[in-house]
Order: structure tokens, then sequence, then C-alpha cells
DNA sequence: TGAATTAATGAACATATATTCATTAATAAG
DNA sequence: CTTATTAATGAATATATGTTCATTAATTCA
């Protein structure tokens, strides 16, 4: 490890444990998911509606100024990843978040923007 | 607004406070592209080990069993989103976290994904 | 000055992904 | 039963993005 590197200034006792603290393939992909459902304007919008309300799949389509179709999808995506949970009546679907998280995520995220024009 | 839907269940003064809620174009960009940052498995790993120490590029190359190209590439874009910063010594850059916030984003991600399981 | 080392950069390529279009499924209403 | 409405799905396309390869820049050392 670390064979062409010049960096000895850390003992091979610490970078040994830094190393095997790495987490394992299977948590590192799930992050990674988790992130990019995030990484998406139109699901952000989506998020951000659902924070405030449940709203059918027509509400969605229409707030973010998208096609139902194109609303459709990422309500599955973000369901997928238990974001959003929804319940049915009749034809219609009402879809609100299913996390508790995605506010702390979104508060988070908003300090670090902030701190960009700070600095 | 809401032209087509048959969700009435909201007064008209909730949901006009509702869209006026929603952050600008410019902000949800912002978060868009922070987000992004975090939904790539190598940079997530980069991210880990910096968290633990600093590194040089190629240390973390190492680390991360990826190209000295691929990773100064992800550097960049970690650098971009000042979610690192650097110091350089003769030829080689140590890279360092910038950002006390992705300890937090990681916690909260991790809690996620946890959850899942006990589901 | 010239060779070596480390990192950064640019172009090309391959893959991933968001949206659109068209269709289907499911339910409600006439 | 037929039509209308709402949402979900699949295929196709266009765009975005990560990695590689090749090169360049900057610094150190002989």
């Amino acid at each position: 490890m670390l064979s062409k590197c010049k960096c000895k200034n850390i003992p091979k006792a610490k970078l040994a444990e830094i190393i095997s603290g790495l987490p394992e393939k299977a948590i590192i992909d799930q992050l990674c998911e988790f992130f990019k459902v995030f990484g998406d304007s139109t699901r952000l919008k989506i998020l951000y509606f659902l924070s405030c309300n449940e709203f059918c799949v027509a509400d969605l389509s229409d707030l973010v100024g998208m096609q139902q179709s194109a609303v459709s999808h990422q309500l599955q995506t973000l369901r997928l990843h238990r974001l959003v949970k929804c319940r049915k009546e009749g034809t219609t679907t009402y879809y609100s978040l299913n996390d508790n998280h995605v506010q702390q995520i979104f508060g988070i995220a908003l300090e670090h923007i902030n701190e960009g024009f700070v600095k």
C-alpha cells in the first residue's frame, strides 16, 4: 500500500486502522445511491413540495412544471429509495415524505451553500 | 396553477405560500450540485480518507485504487465545491477536508440506510 | 541545464441518467 | 359496457459525467 508515495508522515498502525475503517463496498454504494437521489433539481423540487404537504402526481406535475411521466418516473426512484410513500384513492395517488432526514439533510446543505458567500 | 388536478383539499392561501416558499432556481441548482458531489463512490472514498487524515494525491490514488488522473479530476471537483482544501509542499499536494458538514451529512445518510434494514 | 517526480489538464470514450413519447393499467363515471 | 381520468411503465433519445490516455506544468535534485 502507498507504494510510490513519499508521504511517510503517518504511522503504519494508524494507516492500517484507517484502511480497515473504510466502509465496505455495499455501504458505500448505498450512500452513493442515496446522495444521487438528491442530485437532481426535479426531485429536489418534489421533495420540497412534499415537505409542505401531500400531493398527487398531477399536482406535482404542475408545481414543478414537468410532464406527468417525468414526475412519475422520479417519484418511482424516490419511492425505491424510501424517501416518499404513497396512498391511493381511486385513480389518484397521493405522495408524502417518508423520511424525517430529508429536512435535516437540506438544512446542512443550505448551511454549506451559505458559507460559500460568507467566506 | 394545478389546473387539471382534482386535489382541492388544500386552501389556496396555503398553496400560494407553499409555491412562494420554493427556493429560487439558483439555490436549487446549488443544492443539486452539492449533492451530486456525494453521489460518486470514488469521491465518497476520498472524503472518507480525508476525514481521517490529510493525504497527497498519490496516497489517495493508492488508497482508493484508482489512477492518479482520475483522483486528481475528482479532487478538482471536491475543491470547486469547497469540500476539500489543499496545501503544496514541493511537488506534492496535500489534501484535507474543508467542510465540517461532511461528517454530519454522512451520519444522517447512514441513519437512513440503516433504517432500511429495520423496517 | 537536464532528468525525475508529482500533480493538473484536455480530449476522447463509455456509461449513466433524465426526459419525452407512446402505451398500458386501474379505477370511476356515464 | 364504454368512455374518461389518473398514474405507471417501456423504449428511445439526448445529455451529463467518470475514467482513461496523453500531455503539460511545476518543482526538486543531480
